[in-house]
DNA sequence: GGCCAGGCCTCGC
DNA sequence: GCGAGGCATGGC
């Protein structure tokens, strides 16, 4: 177990924000999670503190990075326009969710199925897939302040390798619908070498940007979530049909992304969550 | 059962 | 360069 404090940390909005399909939220205190090949649990323990079912190193390594923990968020939220009601209401609402680190192939991946389906949609289709070709999990032993893992069986996401030799057949048998010739052509990118996470990692925003919408079945949305939500590049700022409906309503068709140079993502993140999440449920 | 979903590709102009 | 049509399937 590794103990933390942080008052910008809000597991459960994080979870409800869309950015990954692999989140659950088990109760107010307890969230689960697969990235990088393992199991997470996340306890809420109060006063901004929470516990992780990993070890210091596990987080030194690995969910330090994935949670975006070293950047400031208090001076994001800081950086807002005070003449931005909209934005203003949204980060207030959204308060804790940060921009996870996702890994670049399971993103890539994840948002290609994405397109023209729900949330709960993906999450069903990344699930069997992981189940179809990734690999069992060893659950820890969870005492308190953990609670019993929502199932038996997690699977992690399936690496480039496991996704060797995956057939037409299989991917319609996950649901992936026309998405399934897509998901063919990026493994046969990233098995061929042609494209590798490390090349991904090292171009700069223009020329990302270039390579990922030169994949077939990437647009500049999926290419935008990816740099955002994978490659921390804060400042891309993904349209979807979501946010799409808040331009027009509040924008006037547009949002100047110029006044965020560098965080324009992360205030995109926090209008999807509030639209998603609270305005559309009160009108 | 109809409608819409974190879009993209292809075609026609 | 740009708009329209088509697209597989799941969840509500």
């Amino acid at each position: 177990m590794y103990i933390f404090t942080n008052s910008f940390f809000d597991p459960v909005k994080i979870a409800g924000s869309g950015q990954a399909f692999r989140f659950k939220v088990i109760d107010n205190e307890h969230i689960e999670l697969v990235a990088h090949g393992r199991y997470l649990q996340i306890a809420v323990l109060g006063d901004d503190r929470f516990a992780l079912s990993c070890t210091e190193e596990d987080f030194k390594d690995i969910w330090e990075d994935y949670f975006d923990l070293n950047r400031d968020y208090g001076k994001v939220e800081a950086s807002v326009d005070p003449d931005d009601r909209y934005l203003s209401a949204a980060v207030r609402y959204g308060h804790g969710i940060r921009i996870l680190r996702q890994d670049i192939w399971e993103t890539v991946i994840s948002y290609i199925i994405s397109q023209r389906r729900s949330i709960p949609s993906i999450t069903t289709c990344v699930e069997r897939l992981s189940s179809l070709r990734g690999h069992k999990l060893s659950v820890p032993a969870l005492e308190p302040p953990f609670v019993h893992a929502s199932s038996d069986e997690y699977y992690s996401f399936p690496a480039v390798e496991d996704m060797a030799g995956i057939t037409p057949e299989e991917l319609a048998s996950i649901g992936a619908g026309y998405r399934g010739a897509y998901i063919l052509s990026a493994v046969d990118d990233f098995r061929s070498g042609k494209l590798t996470p490390e090349l991904l990692r090292a171009s700069d925003d223009d020329r990302l940007y270039e390579i990922l919408t030169s994949m077939f079945g990437v647009g500049k949305k999926v290419a935008n979530c990816i740099m955002l939500f994978a490659l921390a590049r804060t400042s891309r700022f993904p349209i979807d049909v979501w946010i799409d409906r808040i331009l027009n309503k509040y924008y006037g068709g547009a949002f100047d992304t110029s006044r965020y140079p560098d965080t324009a993502g992360i205030m995109q993140q926090y209008m999807f969550y509030y639209e998603r999440n609270d305005s559309l449920h009160i009108t």
